[in-house]
RNA sequence: GCACCCGUAGCUCAGCUGGAUAGAGUACCUGACUACGAAUCAGGUGGUCGCAUGUUCGAAUCAUGCCGGGUGCACCA
C-alpha cells in the first residue's frame, strides 16, 4: 500500500523518465504551495530541462499527458516557469476515506522494512531528583518510540539512567551517617533534591567524609556488600520517583526497560581489551585513551576518548561503548537512537567513530544522535531560577494541573468534581508536553511558565477540544439512534480539504519514522483541528438532510479518530469531554 | 584557538530534499454565542528572513566571508 504521495511521486517519475531518458530524475512532488495551485505539485521537471537544455513548459506538457486516465488525479495541468499542479480526484479521496473507516488501522501504512530500532531515551540521573531539563529527552523519546511501534518497528526501550559513577559514593556516605534512625532516613530520602545537597555540602566542607566518600565508590566498583545494600535502597527510592513522574506523564518506560550505567560495569574491563587488542589504545598522561585522526582539541591537539582514567577508573564513553556492543550484539539492534541533549553531540560522534573502529557495532547497524537543544531561561542563559536552583518537573506539573482545574471550574462549572479532576489533570499535563513536542527539538528554547501552561491558541486544548466537539455531536445522535455511516461524500470544499489532510497523515507518520520530529505532528494535528473548526461552522451536520448529515457524521468521526491516534503518537490521551 | 548549533513579525516559534505572493500562535484593533460546545470562528495591523558576496531559471533554505548569541573541546556524566 502506498500513500498519495508516493503513488503521485511514482507515476511523475516513470512519466518524466519515459518523457527525457534520464534514468535518476525525480518527480519531486510536494504539497503545494497555495490552494490554488492543487493538491500536489510536481518540481521535478524544471531540473530534467536545464539539463537537456529544453523548454520546461514543454516537458511539463509531455509528462502531463502520461497522466491522462490516472485514476489518482481528475486534472493535472503547467504551471509558471515548469511546476506541474495536480489537482486529485475527489471520488478517490472519498473512497480512501471510506476506506479508512471500515478500517482505522489504514490511518497508517506500516514501514515496508521493519526493524529492530533500539530508543535510548530519559535516562536521568539517579542521584537527583527530575528537574524540568529532563522534560524534552523523555517526551521526545517517548513519542518517537510511539511513532516507530505505529510503523510496525520492533522498538526496544532503553533507559540508561545514571546510577554510578563517584556521586554515589558521596550520597552512600551521607546515607550511612544517618541510617542508625530509620525514620530520619526515609523522610530525607523523600526529598531527593534536598538529600544530594546536603551530602554534596558535607563532601565539600569536610574532608574526611569526602574520604569516606572516595573509599566508597571504589568498594561499590569492587562489590562490597554492605556498600551494595545501601547503593541499592537508594536507587529504589530514586526510581521510585522518577516512576512517579513517568506516570504522570504516561511514559511508557519500566523496569524492564532499564539498562542502568551499573548494568555494564562487569564488562568495562573487556571493552578495554578489546581495545588494546585492536591497536586503538594508548597511554596518555596515565590514562587510556582511543586517538582518532578526525577529532581534535584545544590549540589542534589530539583530541582522546579516555576509556580508562590514570587511577583506573572508568568513564562515560566506556559504559557507552559497552552499551553500543550490547545494543547491536545482544538486542540485534538495526537502528539505535540517542535522544540525548546536543550538547554532547561531540561524546557521540566521538564514541560512534570508536564504536566503528572497534567493530562493536554491525556494518548495518545505524547509530543516530537524536539531538534536543538546551533549555534557556528568559536571559538566554542556560537556565536556572532566581535562586539558582532547577525548576523541579513535578512542580511544574502540578501548577499545570492546577491551573487547568481553575479553568475547567470557569469554564464548565456544572461538571462533576470527579469530572472536572480528570480534565485538568489531563489538560494541564497534555499542555506542557504538547508545548515543548511542538517546538522543533535542535533548537534551544526557552523555558518559561506562561508558554507551558497556555491553554489558547497551538496548544493542546485546542486539539482536545475539537476531539470533544466531535463527541458531542456524535453523543447527539447516539440520542437518536443514528449510527455513524461510512457514507462520505465530499461536496463542500471544507469537507474536501479535511478528507484530504486525514489522508496525509499516513505520509507524515512515514516521515516521522525516519527523521524523528514531533513537532511536524504536533503542526499537522493543529492544521487538522483548523480544518474541522472551518468545515464545523460552515458545514452542519444535524441540520443537515439524511445522507448530508450521514456523510458529515462520518467525516467527523474519521477526524476524530486519526485526531486520537495523532495524540496518542504524542502520548497525549483524548477527552470525551472538557 | 578549533568544532557543532542558532539568528525569520513586539514576543514564542513553523517553514520538510532550493520552488510560485515568507506562515502560525500570542499581543493589539473590529466583528460573531436565544450555541451541532466562544478553550471557538471571521477579519485587520505587524517582516530589508543578522549583514555581504556567490551558485541557480529560482535562495529564508546551498557555498564563502563577516557580525551577534549558545554549546562543546583530558581523566564529571
Amino acid at each position: 500500500m502506498l500513500t498519495i504521495k508516493e503513488s503521485l511521486e511514482k507515476v511523475i517519475t516513470e512519466a518524466l523518465i519515459e518523457v527525457c531518458g534520464i534514468k535518476d530524475a525525480k518527480g519531486q512532488v510536494i504539497y503545494a504551495s497555495r490552494p490554488e495551485f492543487g493538491d500536489y505539485q510536481a518540481n521535478g521537471v524544471m531540473a530534467v530541462a536545464r539539463q537537456l537544455r529544453q523548454n520546461p513548459r514543454d516537458l511539463a506538457a509531455q509528462v502531463v499527458d502520461k497522466l491522462a486516465g490516472n485514476t489518482l488525479v481528475t486534472r493535472a495541468e503547467v504551471a509558471g516557469p515548469g511546476f506541474i499542479n495536480i489537482f486529485l480526484n475527489t471520488e478517490m479521496l472519498a473512497g480512501r476515506a471510506n476506506a479508512c473507516l471500515a478500517d482505522h488501522t489504514a490511518l497508517i501504512i506500516p514501514s515496508s522494512h521493519p526493524q529492530t530500532i533500539v530508543v535510548d531515551y530519559s535516562s536521568p540521573n539517579l542521584a537527583k531528583e527530575m528537574h524540568v531539563g529532563h522534560l524534552r529527552g523523555t517526551i521526545i523519546g517517548d513519542s518517537i518510540v510511539r511513532i516507530l511501534e505505529a510503523l510496525g518497528h520492533c522498538v526496544i526501550r532503553q533507559n540508561h539512567v545514571g546510577d554510578w559513577g563517584t556521586q554515589f559514593g558521596m550520597l552512600i556516605a551521607h546515607m550511612n551517617s544517618l541510617s542508625n534512625d530509620e525514620k530520619a532516613l526515609s523522610s530525607n530520602l523523600a526529598d531527593l533534591e534536598g538529600f544530594y545537597r546536603a551530602a554534596k555540602q558535607r563532601f565539600d566542607a569536610e574532608p574526611e567524609f569526602a574520604d569516606l566518600a572516595r573509599s566508597y565508590v571504589v568498594k561499590l566498583q569492587q562489590g562490597d556488600a554492605d556498600c551494595l545494600a545501601a547503593w541499592q535502597r537508594f536507587i529504589d527510592e530514586s526510581l521510585r520517583h522518577c516512576e512517579e513522574v513517568y506516570a504522570l506523564l504516561s511514559i511508557g518506560l519500566k523496569r524492564s526497560d532499564l539498562r542502568a550505567e551499573s548494568f555494564y560495569n562487569k564488562e568495562l574491563p573487556n571493552i578495554v581489551k578489546a581495545l588494546s587488542e585492536k591497536g586503538l589504545l594508548s597511554e596518555s598522561e596515565g590514562a587510556q585513551c582511543v586517538f582518532l585522526d578526525e577529532f581534535k582539541g584545544k590549540d589542534g591537539n589530539p583530541l582522546p576518548v579516555i576509556i580508562q582514567k590514570r587511577d583506573g577508573g572508568y568513564l562515560y564513553a566506556s559504559t557507552d561503548l559497552a552499551a553500543i556492543r550490547y545494543r547491536s550484539d545482544n538486542l540485534g539492534a538495526d537502528r539505535v537512537l540517542y535522544v540525548v541533549d546536543a550538547r554532547q553531540s561531540l561524546h557521540f560522534q566521538q564514541v560512534f567513530a570508536v564504536a566503528r573502529a572497534a567493530d562493536f557495532v554491525r556494518q548495518s547497524c545505524k547509530l543516530e544522535h537524536i539531538a534536543y537543544g538546551t533549555m534557556m531561561g528568559e536571559d538566554g542563559k542556560p537556565f536556572k531560577t532566581r535562586s539558582g536552583d532547577t525548576v523541579k518537573l513535578r512542580e511544574l506539573l502540578d501548577e499545570a494541573v492546577a491551573r487547568a482545574r481553575d479553568l475547567v471550574a470557569e469554564k464548565n462549572p456544572d461538571l462533576s468534581d470527579t469530572e472536572k479532576a480528570l480534565i485538568a489533570s489531563t489538560v494541564g499535563i497534555a499542555s506542557v508536553k504538547y508545548s515543548d513536542l511542538s517546538k522543533n527539538r535542535t533548537s534551544d528554547y526557552v523555558f518559561d511558565w506562561s508558554s507551558m501552561l497556555s491553554f489558547e491558541g497551538n496548544t493542546a486544548p485546542y486539539l482536545l477540544y475539537a476531539y470533544a466537539r466531535i463527541q458531542s455531536v456524535l453523543r447527539r445522535l447516539e440520542e437518536e439512534s443514528v449510527t455513524p455511516g461510512e457514507h462520505v461524500y465530499l461536496v463542500q470544499p471544507e469537507e474536501r480539504a479535511l478528507a484530504v489532510k486525514i489522508l496525509q497523515f499516513a505520509e507524515l507518520v512515514q516521515q516521522l519514522g525516519d527523521d524523528c520530529f514531533p513537532n511536524q505532528l504536533c503542526l499537522y494535528l493543529y492544521e487538522l483541528s483548523g480544518l474541522f473548526m472551518k468545515f464545523y461552522e460552515s458545514c452542519p451536520i444535524l441540520k443537515s438532510d439524511s445522507e448530508t448529515r450521514k456523510s458529515r457524521l462520518a467525516l467527523a468521526n474519521l477526524t476524530a479518530i486519526t485526531l486520537k491516534k495523532g495524540l496518542n503518537l504524542l502520548g497525549i490521551e483524548p477527552l470525551q469531554r472538557m
